[in-house]
Order: C-alpha cells, then structure tokens, then sequence
DNA sequence: CCCTGAGATCACGCCGGCGTAACTACCGCG
DNA sequence: CGCGGTAGTTACGCCGGCGTGATCTCAGGG
C-alpha cells in the first residue's frame, strides 16, 4: 500500500475527513493547535490545500478510536508521539497502550498482561490491528472511486 | 473493613474528597449531575450532610482514575453502572475493563486477552487491586486520625 | 439565645473542543 | 480573463466541567 504511495501523493484535508470519520472542523483545530500537523504539506492560507501521510492518516485514525472512548485529546497527544517515535514498527501486530505518562507499543499477549500487572492507574489500550484493516479498507475504497472518474477519461481520449 | 462499618456510618463530603483526591466543586457536581449520587445520604439543603457508602468512594476512586487517565465523566458513567451492577463482586481480584459501550468485571488474564483479541476500538482498563488497596490505606488513615481524636478524650476522662 | 464551625448552595466566569455559517483565496477549465 | 469548485480561514456561540468566592443553613456548644 504504502509502496505504491509517492512522496507527492497523499491524502487531501477531505479525503482524511471521510478516511477517518471525523469533521473538518475537527481536522483544522488538530492541526492549529499542533495536535496533528501534516507531515506532506501544512495550510499556507484560504485556498491552498494540506497534504497528509498515510501515517499521518493512521495517527488521526487512533486519535479519533480514542476520542469515541472518551479519551481527551490531550492524552491522544501522548498515542502520536508514541506512533511518531514508533515509524518503522510492524503496526498491524502491535497494540498501543498508553499507562500514566508512558506509553508503549506492545507487540504480544504476555507482553500486555505484564504491563496491566505491573500497573496503577488505568490503562488505554488500542488494538492497532483493527485500526490499520479499516484504514486499509477506506483507502482502497476511495482509490477506486477515484480510479472510476480517472479511467473513463482515458478512454475517451483513446477513442 | 465493611464488616466493621454500620450503616449509619459512612463518609462525609470532605471525607470522600481526602480519600479519593477530588475537589469539593467535583464531588458536589458528580452529584448533583447524578453521576455518583450518594447511597447512604443525599443532600437535603445548605447545611445537610451527605453521607457515601464505602462502596461509594470506591466508585469514586474508579472515576478519579479515569478522569485522570483522559477519560470523560461521560464514560466514567459506564464504569460506575458496572460497578453498581456488580456489588457483591471480589473486586480485589478483578479488572474492570470499558470497550465500547459495554463494561466487564475480567478476572483473569486469560480473559483479559480474550476480550482484547476480540476488539476493535479502543479499551480502558482499570486493575481493580490497586484501588481497592489504595482507598483502604486511605480509610485506615483517617479512622487512625479520628481514634487519635478520640482516645485522648477517653484518656482524660479515666485520669 | 448567640456564636462558630462545617457542609451545601449559588453565581460568575474560564477553558477546551467544536458546530455552524460566512468569507477568502487558490486552482483549473473554458 | 472570468467563473465555479474546492479548501482553508474567521467569527460567534454552545456546552461540559469546574475554579473561586460569597452566601446560606444546620448542628452543637457555651
């Protein structure tokens, strides 16, 4: 997926809205109040366009996972520092759980039942696996609406 | 600790506030809102006392712990429902976990893992030992203070 | 009875988060 | 160039949660 994915490319303010499922009053406040800045390409005033990575896009999804459980946004901060600080890692397999001012990316069962045993306080805990299918899903989805308007022009040009 | 507890005992509003570490201003407004209204004694007017259950303040605790995981008092809502839904529960030896709109009382790792392998969203989990641990140190600690009081009273009085 | 301490109540306002509508600016097409 | 579509920006206000200070009321003691 991301392979295919030029460094031009990316996702649009919108697109990352529908991607997500949040508003884009949502998605300009975050990236206003530095919660999630576009790594591609910020505002630069009415009219020009933002540009977001597909991580950018997976950190916004986490973010929203936490909001719906009633999480603030400012421990969501601490999930994209901990995904931001976590590029390379094997997301699909891991969970993120975030514990007092630590977080981690816990990559086993064993891993997790130590840190809940280990732990005062509650813990946050974001299964990533269902997170990046479902972005997975949405990003295929609106490739190919997008590839529907494409293609029907090539076609006429070719007639 | 309940057995030696009647039920006209109980704690008063800054009791609660000290052992669970609240503000007056948030306990008044949990219960006045109803999202933790006391079970011993509601508050009758300016210059009543309210009177919490043991049972009570440990739903407190719960909620503080949410609140200070990032939690909103809107979930912590859910989490007291479990509670008060499971009053005769060891909850020493349990774990209380929120996913979605449902709530679980896990007692073993095993389930623990069970129900986050089968998630999607986000969980929060709360380790029940370490409230329960917590708030009873806290209760020794001001029954100590209270007998300190008391005692020396008694003292005075064989004298 | 009066006074004091304690607890509850009232009132105002702050802050975060964001809904809603209107406005501005950019970009691409004819 | 003009126009329309699209995306970003501005402004106002709502709501939840609660800080802060003042006020009210109850209960107990002298």
């Amino acid at each position: 997926m991301q392979e295919s994915m030029t460094i031009t490319d990316g996702f649009s303010g919108p697109q990352v809205c529908a991607l997500v499922g949040i508003t884009y009053r949502q998605l300009d406040y975050w990236a206003r109040t530095g919660l999630l800045v576009p790594t591609i390409a910020v505002a630069k005033g009415s009219g020009s366009k933002r540009r977001y990575s597909y991580h950018d896009v997976l950190e916004l999804k986490v973010i929203k996972n936490l909001l719906d459980a009633g999480v603030s946004l400012q421990r969501a901060r601490q999930a994209v520092e901990c995904l931001r600080a976590n590029l390379g890692a094997d997301l699909a397999a891991a969970s993120l759980i975030l514990s007092g001012s630590d977080s981690v990316l816990a990559t086993s069962n064993g891993e997790i039942v130590d840190l809940l045993a280990g732990g005062q306080g509650v813990f946050n805990v974001v299964p990533m696996a269902g997170v990046v299918s479902e972005l997975e899903e949405g990003i295929v989805a609106i490739r190919t609406e997008s590839a529907d308007v494409v293609p029907a022009r090539r076609i006429a040009r070719s007639a």
